[in-house]
Parts: structure tokens; C-alpha cells; sequence
RNA sequence: GGACCUGUGGUGCAGCUCGGAGUGCACGCCGCCCUGUCAAGGCGGAGGUCGCGGGUUCAAAUCCCGUCAGGUCCGCCA
């Protein structure tokens, strides 16, 4: 039907008669006998000079033979790849009229997100999203290609699985067959590809589409994509390595240069120099610790546990009301307050100056280097919560656009293997109850549970967790200790796990693996501060899908066959 | 479940504080003119439930209450 491609065509292919098809991205009118017509398929545009009788408008599609000419002198557009050719001598084919789009596709305005996903076809068309969803299929071809290489199988799981009511909500899908039973959507592979382990698959990996039934964000929709591997008879640094391999070769396909190998810390060091388990690197503002020097302090707001320290450069010029409004947030996050020193000129700004004592203010006016016209921020209270408000506020403060600078990857390392405890006492497992406590701290199960550190690792890119993975427990006699020590009986883990934990009788080897977001990866490469836009059909915030109308109702013959009835609300 | 922001011809915005005729800008659309444009240009035109409902008022896009939709965030996401 066609030759080639619009923007394959370039000068050297001048004099001869070429075909082309795509859509009418433009029409420049000259009068009764010139008219232009800039042709856009996937790979750009062409220009096509046409009779002005030529009755085609916006987004026809048309097929047009003719012929390649260079443009006459001065008519040459250096902002166009095909800006030094035309297609002249044009017959014009309408392959389909179009009535005029609901938005123009031309980035000329700024389109409401409602519309474009009304219109989400027609959304897809548009030059950015093409772009991003290209650069997506590089990115998952890479990643095959990567674990290929390094020897992984790509197997398929279950997407109807059953009910594990444990972490995420998961999505629930009534049965046919058995009414009043129910499959439902994998939140991931998880047990699966444990399985596949025990099955001799020692090298499994899948692109898998996950399923959440949690509330949306601007980095997460109810469906998202990860690459899930495991791997049998490796270490953590195994599986450290295989991920990092994969993924800076999709950052080297996705944005040219290879980035270095990626840097680590532990999520203790995480925590106490970011405030976070996912530290954005691409710039410094480390926190600092004052407690020592607050130790004996008469200063009552900094009477507490720790205190924390934030440098802000440039922070001197906020506004009291940009002070007051960080307050507000410290606030909301837990903190008491939000301690600020300015430092100026003549010393440090601040309410709480006049308490400080001469060693305290030193300590205060040297936090991070500090100079003249910077803010310290401060948090007085128990660790954590200090880290974690600082952490934030650095965050909010101090990260630029999602497009802005370098890639900066991070491994974070030792995760501790609980956190907190729920409403009946119990310790709950901070990755997932099959994770492999540290080796030096075994012993701690019983005795001081919290200080437990875990073979779980995550990978963090400029603030985003991508993903995370773990060493899993492959021991009986680890695992029911585990079990214990989150509350969870022989019976209930048998009722919940009982296939895996079945399964592991017969010969488990050891294993541990990975999987990572490839929504938010994309996202990052494509310098896009919402997955949304590397998604061909998203939903919204609240779950619709304004395409199709999702989620619906189903018909009184579908419920009959399922035997479903909906309550009255409230009930 | 909660907080905040947004909603005005097809699209993007201004108008809203301080109420006074649906007022304006850019793009698009329709018609006419135009033989070298490429953000084409010129002239003319059509196009509105100011998200929806209620209230205050002589009078509401504008103030108040409620509600719906979209977004950002908290909770949630083992």
C-alpha cells in the first residue's frame, strides 16, 4: 500500500515516485492552485504539495504518490527532518474523511487530561505519546534481551490465582463454574515464581502485569508492569547483579549512555542521611545529626531523643508564611514542630536563637557546611520520626522535575525484617513473610525481633522505588520461626500458604529474587512525572476508565450465571 | 475515609478578591481571498446550561452550602 515511511524520505531518493499513507496533519492553503499538506504516519512528517482542489482537511487519511523534489531555494525548513524535500506532482488518495478532532494534536495547547483520555486514541497519536510508548517497547526488548543473555527462562503465571489475604487488596473475579467462589488478580507472581524454583526452573523471569486493588497515584494505577525474576542457587549479589545488568541496558537503549555501576547503602544509612528509604541522589542536603550537642540542652523544644538537622540552601530568603506552611507540614507528618535558623550575616535568625547557648549555636551555624543566606531546619523528637519528617521536607525542598538531571541509581540494602506491630500484637513482615532474616542476626528472632535485618533489597532511582526484592527462606525451621514470631499459626500458615509451604517439602533449592516497576522506569527515561503517560490506556484517580466507561455494569444474565446480587448501599 | 487545587464556546486561558447585559485573548472550525507556506497570511462568520443542584441578592461565572468530575497528596500500597 505504501513505499516507505514519511520521514524516511530524504534527498537522495530526489526524482523518484514514491507512496506514502498516514494521516493530514496540517493543510496550508495558497489559493486555487498551491496547497500544503504536512503527512504525518508513525516515523514524522512529509510535506506534500497539492492542487488547492484538493478537498482533503486535519486528520484524513490519505495515501499520496509523488514525487520527490528538492525544495526550491530559500523554501527549505531546517526545523523538519524532511525539510529539504517535498512530494510534488501529488495524486491524492482518501483513504478515510475524519471530522475534526475534539483537540488539536499538535501540542499547540496544553490538552486537559479529561479529554485526552475520553480520547485516548486519538490522544496516542500525538508526537509525545508515540514517542513514549516507542521508547517503552525498547525498553521491554531490552530487558527480554537482557535476561535472555544471561540465561533466564521466561515463563507465564496464572492471571486468575487464589484468594491470599495478605498485603495488597486484591482484585476479586467471581467464578462461573463454582458460584460463590472466587479467583483472584495476582498483586504479582510472588508465590508462583517460587514455585517455578522448586520446579527446576532456576532461572525464571516475566514481564507480568500486576493487579492492586489499592488507591492511585500519580506513580501508580491498579495495573502495572514489573520484570519478575528469581533465580535458584544465587546470593543476594546475584541477583543484584543480574537486575542491574538489565536495567542499565534498558538505560543505555532508552537514553543512549550507560550509566555506571550502581552505588549502595543500607537502609539504616537510607534512613539516616535522607530521612527515606528511597533517597533521591541527584543532590546533597544530608541530614545531620545534633542530638549529641542538644544532649543537655535548656532549649525545651529540642529536649527530646534526637535531633535532626536539614541545610537548606538558600532557605534564608523564605517567607514567614513559606516557614509557617513547613511547620504545617512537619506537623501533619508527626513532628511537634519544625525548628528554622537563618543564617545570616550577623549571625542566626530564628525565634529560638536567643536560647541558644554559644556551643549550640556553633553546632546550629555549621550544620552541612552552612553558609550565609542558608535555612537550617530542624526536628527534635524519637529517631525515626525525626529522619522522616527531615526526609520529607528535604524531598519537597530540594528534588527537581522528574526530566531534570542525572539518573542516579541506588541499591538499598538491610531492610529490617519487621515493622511495627498490627492491631493484635503481632510483628508484621515488612517485605513479605518468605523473606530471609540477615545470617548475623538469627538470633535476634526471638529475643529483640525489631533488630532484625533481612536479605531484602530495593532499587531506588533520583527518589522512586522502582522495586524491590529478597532472599527467600527456603528452611522449614526459619520459616515456622518467622511464622511465630508475626503471629501466625501452623494452621493459618497452612490455610494461607499451605501449596508453597507443601511445596517446599519436596526439595527446595535455595532462592531469592527480584522485580521492578517498568511504569515507573520508563516514566523517569521518558522525563515524565506521571506513569499515565507512558500507559496506553490508564485509568484515573478513581479508577475510571473514561474510554470505555469502566468499571460498569454487568448484565442480569451475567449475574444470573454468577449468582451475583449487588447490596443496597449501606448495607 | 481525609486535605488541597481545578471546572468559562471544540481546545487552552483571562474574567471571580471588590456581584451589575456571556465580556476578552490565543488556537481550532466554517466561508471567501491568496502560487512557496511550514505557529502561513488577510477578510468575514458560526459556536456558551460559566460542571450540576440549592441558597443569599433587585441582580450571581463571581458570594455561601451541597454535589459530580479531573488532578496532587495523606491514609492505603505484605
Amino acid at each position: 500500500m505504501r513505499d516507505l515511511l514519511c520521514a524516511s524520505i530524504d534527498r537522495s531518493m530526489t526524482g523518484s515516485v514514491v507512496t506514502v499513507c498516514g494521516w493530514v496533519a496540517k493543510r496550508r492553503e495558497h489559493g486555487e492552485h498551491l496547497a500544503f499538506l504536512d503527512v504525518r504516519d508513525r516515523s514524522g512528517i512529509v510535506q506534500a504539495v497539492v492542487d488547492g482542489s484538493v478537498d482533503v482537511r486535519s486528520e484524513y487519511v490519505v495515501r499520496i504518490t509523488g514525487t520527490v523534489s528538492g525544495r526550491p531555494e530559500g523554501t527549505v525548513n531546517d526545523r523538519l527532518a524532511t525539510g529539504a524535500i517535498e512530494l510534488s506532482d501529488c495524486t491524492v488518495e482518501i483513504l478515510a474523511a475524519a471530522e475534526p478532532p475534539p483537540f488539536q494534536l499538535d501540542d499547540r495547547n496544553d490538552i486537559d487530561e479529561q479529554v485526552r483520555l475520553r480520547y485516548r486514541f486519538l490522544d496516542i497519536r500525538r508526537e509525545k505519546m508515540q514517542r513514549n510508548l516507542r521508547l517503552r517497547a525498547a525498553v521491554n526488548a531490552t530487558l527480554r534481551r537482557a535476561m535472555d543473555a544471561q540465561g533466564f527462562c521466561e515463563v507465564e503465571t496464572p492471571l486468575l490465582w487464589a484468594p491470599t489475604p495478605e498485603g495488597a487488596r486484591e482484585f476479586v473475579v467471581p467464578s462461573r463454574l463454582h458460584p460463590g467462589e472466587f479467583y483472584v488478580l495476582p498483586q504479582s507472581p510472588q508465590i508462583a515464581k517460587q514455585l517455578l524454583m522448586v520446579g527446576g526452573f532456576d532461572r525464571y523471569y516475566q514481564i507480568a502485569r500486576c493487579l492492586r486493588d489499592e488507591d492511585l497515584r500519580a506513580d501508580r494505577q491498579f495495573e502495572f508492569t514489573q520484570l519478575d525474576l528469581e533465580a535458584s542457587f544465587v546470593t543476594q549479589d546475584d541477583i543484584l547483579a543480574f537486575v542491574a545488568e538489565a536495567v542499565l541496558d534498558a538505560a543505555e537503549a532508552a537514553t543512549g549512555v550507560r550509566p555506571g555501576t550502581i552505588g549502595s547503602m543500607t537502609w539504616a544509612e537510607a534512613l539516616d542521611l535522607y530521612g527515606t528509604d528511597k533517597p533521591d541522589l541527584r543532590f546533597a542536603m544530608v541530614l545531620q545529626d545534633l542530638s549529641a550537642a542538644f544532649a543537655n540542652t535548656e532549649v525545651k523544644a529540642f529536649s527530646a531523643p534526637t535531633v535532626k538537622a536539614l541545610r537548606v540552601p538558600g532557605g534564608a530568603s523564605f517567607s514567614r508564611s513559606k516557614l509557617d506552611q513547613l511547620t504545617e507540614q512537619a506537623k501533619s507528618l508527626g513532628a511537634k514542630g519544625l525548628a528554622w535558623f537563618r543564617i545570616t550575616e550577623d549571625g542566626i535568625d530564628s525565634p529560638l536563637a536567643r536560647f541558644l547557648n554559644e556551643e549550640e549555636t556553633r553546632v546550629i551555624a555549621r550544620v552541612d557546611d552552612a553558609q550565609v543566606g542558608d535555612i537550617v531546619l530542624c526536628v527534635a523528637d524519637e529517631y525515626t520520626l525525626a529522619c522522616k519528617v527531615l526526609g520529607t521536607l528535604r524531598g519537597a525542598l530540594g528534588s527537581p522535575p522528574v526530566s531534570e538531571g542525572p539518573h542516579h541509581y541506588v541499591w538499598i540494602t538491610e531492610f529490617p525484617m519487621f515493622e511495627g506491630i498490627d492491631e493484635d500484637g503481632h510483628l508484621m513482615a515488612a517485605h513479605h513473610p518468605f523473606t530471609m532474616p540477615h545470617p548475623d542476626d538469627l538470633d535476634l528472632i526471638e529475643t529483640d525481633p525489631l533488630k532484625v535485618r533481612s536479605q531484602a533489597y530495593d532499587l531506588v532511582l533520583n527518589g522512586w522505588e522502582l522495586g524491590s526484592g529478597s532472599v527467600r527462606i527456603h528452611r522449614a525451621d526459619i520459616q515456622s520461626r518467622i511464622f511465630k514470631a508475626l503471629g501466625i499459626s501452623d494452621e493459618e500458615a497452612d490455610n494461607r500458604f499451605g501449596f508453597l509451604l507443601g511445596a517446599f517439602k519436596y526439595g527446595a533449592p535455595p532462592h531469592a529474587g527480584f522485580a521492578f516497576g517498568i511504569d515507573r522506569l520508563v516514566a523517569i527515561f521518558a522525563g515524565e512525572e506521571n506513569i499515565r503517560e507512558v500507559i496506553a490506556y490508564p485509568k484515573t484517580q478513581s479508577g475510571n476508565d473514561l474510554m470505555t466507561g469502566a468499571p460498569k455494569d454487568i448484565t442480569d444474565r451475567q449475574k444470573r450465571d454468577l449468582r451475583i446480587k449487588i447490596a443496597a448501599k449501606g448495607s
